[in-house]
DNA sequence: ACTAATAATGACATTTTTTCTCCTTTTTGT
DNA sequence: ACAAAAAGGAGAAAAAATGTCATTATTAGT
């Protein structure tokens, strides 16, 4: 599946679904923007496209493009949850304390040592993990 | 620091704390439980122990033993803040996605490795981090 | 045991995030 | 251009969390 904007659009106008401004614009946002937003960060940046939708609206709209696995949701330590564009590949994250900056990395060995460890002595079958690490990014560790 | 509630409660008072039966109830609920408890969890199990503070209380109460470091904040993916018992050593969780059931385990290397890998590699200093599985208990896989 | 100091609580309002319902508007295939 | 269906808007409200201020309870000191 490609990552460009108008063939998302264009797959998504095929299955039935309607293209409308704030599906486009939400697409577009999520899509540039390489850390998780909230739904209010959302709101905001649609002014930058003339848009201000009804908070429902863009909650709806999240709701759909997470079944669509166009997005998916994160949470970090302060219990907000945020949206960020989906990828393969298996992401965590790195969030500034400081500055709050979020990048993305993706591990190597990935955990498939301990979950493979895990579901032979705890007898549970991980489907999934989320591991986030906080800390002092580069710049802020400089001043 | 022992684990026991009326060595906790002295220790408190020896510091200048009032001990008030709010404040033993929910050091005892937090003490017992295994899992995490979401503010609302613990309000309604307070009332066992004829007690129905206010929210506010409870909100506060719970900031005042995570400042004295007696119980920490954990957030799964349900961006619900709860709270447990703080314990030396790092644990994680197992999250029954089924019956919802939560598991504490310590993972031998935990992640040294890849914490240091991440300095290296992307200058940023790794404070902490917070890892937990999702999956399917060994009761629910029966099923 | 009494009292003063102060820590803790309660009441109430408010903020923030999220969800629900019902009705209207927009998009799209024909 | 029109009809069907999807999407959006408005308002209320739930749920979680926070802030303020007056009142109450705990504790140390007498």
């Amino acid at each position: 599946m490609s990552n460009k904007l108008e063939d998302i659009v264009d797959q998504l106008r095929e299955k039935g679904n309607k293209i409308t401004s704030i599906r486009r614009a939400v697409l577009e946002i999520l899509i540039k923007e390489t850390k998780p937003l909230a739904a209010g960060d959302i709101i905001a940046l649609l002014k930058r496209y003339q848009l201000e939708p009804h908070k429902t609206t863009v909650y709806r709209e999240l709701d759909f493009l997470i079944d669509k696995q166009l997005i998916r949701e994160v949470v970090f330590d302060d219990g907000q949850i945020r949206y960020e564009k989906f990828e393969p590949g298996h992401f965590h994250h790195l969030i500034c304390l400081s500055c709050k900056k979020v990048d993305k990395i993706e591990l190597s060995d990935d955990l498939d040592k301990e979950e493979k460890t895990i579901e032979r002595k705890m007898r549970f079958k991980v489907k999934r993990h989320s591991l986030e690490f906080y800390g002092v990014c580069s710049k802020c560790n400089k001043r």
